[in-house]
DNA sequence: GCGAGATAGTCTCACTTGCAACTATCTAAA
DNA sequence: TTTAGATAGTTGCAAGTGAGACTATCTCGC
């Protein structure tokens, strides 16, 4: 007779952590800065790479659907912590980066998100947080989540 | 400066492979048995258990909220796929167990969801499976999802 | 027993999100 | 050049979900 332990069965373990996780760390960037998880996504993006990309490009590298990353952006420009300039070469896309005010509070963030990554990261040793990693790239890159898993050159990206 | 690389940050990639998992085997119950993915839950946690079990146990050991675990309940009601008795003992609550029009399915769908999981951690050898299985129960565990990855005893769970 | 507080389950409301249609713009081929 | 098809971004709509109110029932202390 076919049995199945919900609580033993990798999916459903990784949606609920993966739930989880997030939750824990919306806290964070919700409760103190107002942002919501594709808000948060949008300035993390902008604030890794260094020069000014397109909401495409954001929404490519973080899987996150064009809609929502285009509310993300309407909310951040209203809030005045991104800024938006065409792109003379495309006249449909506009070239997104981070204002000062935007990027001070990505600045505030940062070292909290890497705190709490630490404390749940905590009850592994320095070699398992190695290996887990590892272990997570190598599911990534078998299901071809790759080529988001690391900035995407302008060739990739655009 | 700081600065955080989305795609090493391990609260996103866990959030983003949970979201790509179950994404992968939602296409098995949903379009194939026209489950989504609470219904499924709920089969999921009949199945396992042998014994009938009420809705606000699922809820539980699911980790899904009680008004989304309602409502799949009352949609596989009205398929059929389960049933529900009154309980004596506490006329609050009602005992589910699945019907065996929804046993036929469950174990329809189980080998085709273990084999699922199988493909996706293919990549991986047996040791590394025994060891990302290790490493994700450790983080549960810190997280308190404890009570939730086993089946609870009749006193924790009431 | 009786009343206060807890609990099971349902329902309404507000919010989020994906889908798909739409506009504007670009590219490539006839 | 013209036109068909692709692409960037926005928006309306529908479906799903969590919060919390609500009803019915139970439990515990008085």
């Amino acid at each position: 007779m076919a049995k199945l332990d919900l609580f033993k069965f990798v999916p459903f373990r990784l949606n609920r952590l993966g739930a989880e996780v997030s939750g824990a760390l919306s806290s964070e960037y919700r409760a103190r800065y107002g942002l919501d998880i594709p808000e948060w996504r949008v300035m993390a993006t902008l604030g890794f790479r260094d020069e000014a990309c397109s909401a495409q490009y954001i929404s490519q590298c973080t899987r996150t659907h064009k809609s929502t990353i285009s509310r993300a952006v309407t909310s951040l420009l209203e809030r005045e912590l991104i800024e938006r300039v065409e792109n003379a070469d495309d006249r449909r896309e506009f070239r997104l980066a981070m204002t000062p005010k935007g990027r001070a509070l990505y600045e505030e963030l940062i070292p909290r998100l890497l705190r709490r990554e630490q404390e749940i990261l905590a009850c592994l040793t320095a070699q398992e947080r190695k290996e887990f990693a590892r272990l997570l790239g190598k599911i990534e890159d078998s299901l071809n989540l790759v080529q988001a898993s690391r900035p995407m050159s302008e060739a990739e990206a655009y």
